[in-house]
Parts: structure tokens; sequence; C-alpha cells
DNA sequence: TCTGGGGTCCTTTTCCTT
DNA sequence: TCTGAAGGAAAAGGACCC
């Protein structure tokens, strides 16, 4: 199989550019203002520099992405918007915007499909592409076709696009990091000793901190170091599933087919508080939260035409340690009141000493509404002994 | 002053059945 | 009825990704 993997920079703004600006927050009350200055400066043109900066914002928000300018003082994905303002208090911050994402996200994946139709969806900016059968996909390596998707995007979107090409998933991905922003990088099997294996372990998509730290103290620092231990061994130290995994992928071996559709596993809702709530003082204010989870949630699975009968909740107490509690009941779901229900027998077992700053719903072992058995006539029990 | 939200997948533990 | 082994499903936790 040829893969390509193709990563638009989708939240560049060719105005910010050279300046410190950051992206971030929540969905919270703080966040919607922040929206609404945003929204009135550019009404009026207010030039950018003028926008709400870093030092400005109270409120438990993350950096969803950042300039280059911004990340020079330190500051980068997934940092708290609190931590970001001590090292770049005048970085300006823009609000996420999510329906404009999906609105661009869908056109860059439209425009893919029109010439390379053979394509997966990594998230919202990302996929991957078989191009083993798309005409001219060859010539250059993939560079020609690389080149001309880039073209058709920026033409499309503006928006500019970094691409890897490469025999699999797994190097096509870490060859797009090569040349960002809107590069093209292609990686051969007989690169893998000069471009992949000096590269730190942690550029292999799926060895993330805790893992990498392991590595590191049996003294592998590089996919070199790591491709030169034993599988045995790996498997010994990482388990079976695991070593075996390090093993292949410290050797460019990747398997994985590129996969043109998915269902869904779980369908999730969860919110952050502004400040922490505790089970008994704020009983009325988490039961209403909680009561809007699994109306959003219910709405979510009946517009995507989704039933579960998995319900799970998930906590998150003021020592950001969490617990999740599930239950799976004998019929499908998708009805708020049930939901909240079972939801509710979850809670019951959950520990609830210690203050909340995250409650989360959700559903899984999904399936499609047309396939899913028609749920016996079963009026739902009244709520009682609900703790919130 | 910390640390979003929506997912997938894997491992370990627990519980139930045979 | 007790006890233990084995295996599977469900539950819980956690790593990881975008």
């Amino acid at each position: 199989m040829d893969a390509f993997y193709a990563s638009v920079e989708l939240l560049r703004y060719p105005q910010l550019k050279g300046l410190p600006v950051v992206i971030g927050g929540g969905r919270r009350p703080a966040d919607h203002a922040l929206a609404a200055q945003h929204a009135e400066r550019a009404a009026h043109h207010i030039p950018v520099a003028d926008f709400p900066r870093l030092a400005d914002y109270q409120g438990r928000g993350v950096i969803t992405t950042a300039t280059y300018a911004a990340r020079a003082f330190g500051v980068g994905s997934a940092m708290g918007l609190m931590k970001a303002a001590k090292l770049c208090p005048q970085a300006i911050l823009l609000p996420v915007d999510f329906a404009r994402y999906r609105h661009y996200s869908s056109r860059f994946k439209r425009i893919i499909t029109e010439i390379a139709p053979v394509m997966e969806n990594r998230g919202v900016d990302e996929v991957y592409i078989d191009f083993t059968h798309v005409p001219g996909g060859q010539r250059q390596g993939g560079r020609v076709l690389a080149r001309l998707i880039q073209k058709a995007i920026y033409d499309d979107t503006g928006l500019t696009c970094s691409v890897g090409v490469a025999p699999n998933k797994l190097l096509a991905k870490m060859a797009s990091e090569f040349h960002k922003p809107n590069g093209i990088a292609i990686v051969h099997e007989s690169d893998l000793h000069t471009h992949i294996w000096p590269l730190a372990c942690r550029k292999i998509n799926g060895i993330g901190p805790k893992a990498d730290e392991k590595l590191q103290k049996h003294g592998i620092h590089t996919i070199g170091q790591l491709a030169a231990r034993d599988l045995q061994w790996l498997m010994d130290t990482f388990g079976p599933r695991t070593g075996a995994w390090l093993h292949a992928a410290a050797h460019g071996l990747d398997e994985r087919p590129v996969q043109t559709e998915s269902e869904p596993v779980s369908m999730s809702r969860e919110t952050t508080f502004e400040r922490d709530l505790h089970a008994v003082r704020d009983k009325g204010e988490l039961g209403a939260i909680f009561t809007r989870l699994c109306e959003q949630l219910a709405d979510d699975l009946q517009r995507k035409g989704y039933v579960g009968k998995t319900v799970g909740i998930k906590l998150r107490f003021s020592d950001f340690q969490s617990v999740t509690r599930d239950i799976t009941v004998d019929h499908f779901t998708a009805d708020a009141q049930d939901i909240r229900r079972i939801a509710g027998q979850c809670l019951k077992r959950a520990p609830l000493d210690k203050k909340l700053r995250l409650l989360g719903v959700r559903v899984a072992t999904l399936a499609p509404l047309a396939d899913a058995p028609t749920p016996p006539d079963r009026p739902s029990p009244p709520a009682s002994g609900q703790l919130f």
C-alpha cells in the first residue's frame, strides 16, 4: 500500500503571522464572553493587535494551538491558559470556533476525496489516503499528487497543508512532520536508517509521555535504539502486544489499511465547571448540569441515528483524580430520561466525598438506530433516591 | 494559577457461569 | 454445599490522539 498523510494547517490566520497568538478556552461563560468580544472587534475592523490578551483571561481553559511567535515563549498545545499567561501575557487570545473548523474541515476532505477517494478521517484536520490506485499517483514518488492536492486545497480554502508520503500509515504520518508548515516529505523504506532511526521515540504515533518515560529508563531514546532491542525483550518488558508493536514500529512496519469508514463506538458529553462543586452543597446546580448533559447526549445520538446500551458517567475531582462508572442495560436507548435514570444509578456507586471539577455522561455499545431491536415498552420508573 | 472536550484502544480487575 | 479452575463479559482505569 502507498500511504499519504495530509494534515491541514487549519488554525493558521495569515494576518496573525509573526504575532504571538494562542487559540483556546472552553465553552463556559468566560469563553462565551471572549468570543463575543472577538466578534465585536472583528465587526468594527479593530486591528488584531487590540484584541484581548492572554493576561486578561480568567477561567479554566487550555491552548488549542499557538502561532510560532507564541511558541517561542514556551507556550504550546494543551497548556493551561493561566500558565501560558505567565509565560507570554501579551499574547493575543482568540476563542475556539468549532463551527468554523468543521466547515473548513469538510471542504478540505471533500477536495481530497474528489482527487483520491480512498481516504480515512483522522480528526478535524488530518487524513490518511491510499493512493495506490490514483491515476498518476506514483509520479515522482507521489510528489506530483501531493502538490496537486495542496494547490486544490489552497485554491478553495486558503489553507496550507503538510503532506507525508510513505509505504504505510505509520511512516507517512512521521514524514508529514518533516517540512511543516505547507511541506511535502517522501520517505522510502530505504530511508529508515537515515531519516527515521535518529528521531526520538516520541515521534512514533502512539508513543506518548508514559511510554517514552519507560523507554528512557531503559536507555532507549531514539527509534534506532528501539529497533536495536530484541523482540523478546520488548515483549517481556512492555507486554506481548505492545512489545511486538514497538518492535514493528521501530522497523517502519505497519500493516493497517486505510479505513474509509467506521462506526462510532461511543458518544459522550462532559463539562468542567467554572468552580469546583460539592455533591451535597451544590446538589441543585449539579443536578441541572447532569440533566442537561444527558439531554445533549440524547440529542447527539438521535441526530446521528444511534442508540446504545451501555451508559456511564465520569467524575473528575478537585485533585484531578477521575473515576468512571458504567452499566450495561438490556435495551438500546437514545432517550434523555432513560440515560439520566441509568446514569443516576452509576452515580450511586461513585465516591462523592471530594469536590468535583468535571462531570461527564457517555453512551457506548452503539448500534445504528435502524439495526437496533425495538425497545420493549418500558415506562421509566420514577427517579428515586437520586443523589442529584 | 495549573491542566478542554470528544474520541479510540488496551490492560487489568472483577464478577459470573460452568 | 463447598472449592477451585477456567473462560468470558463487563467494569474500571489509563494512555494516547486530534
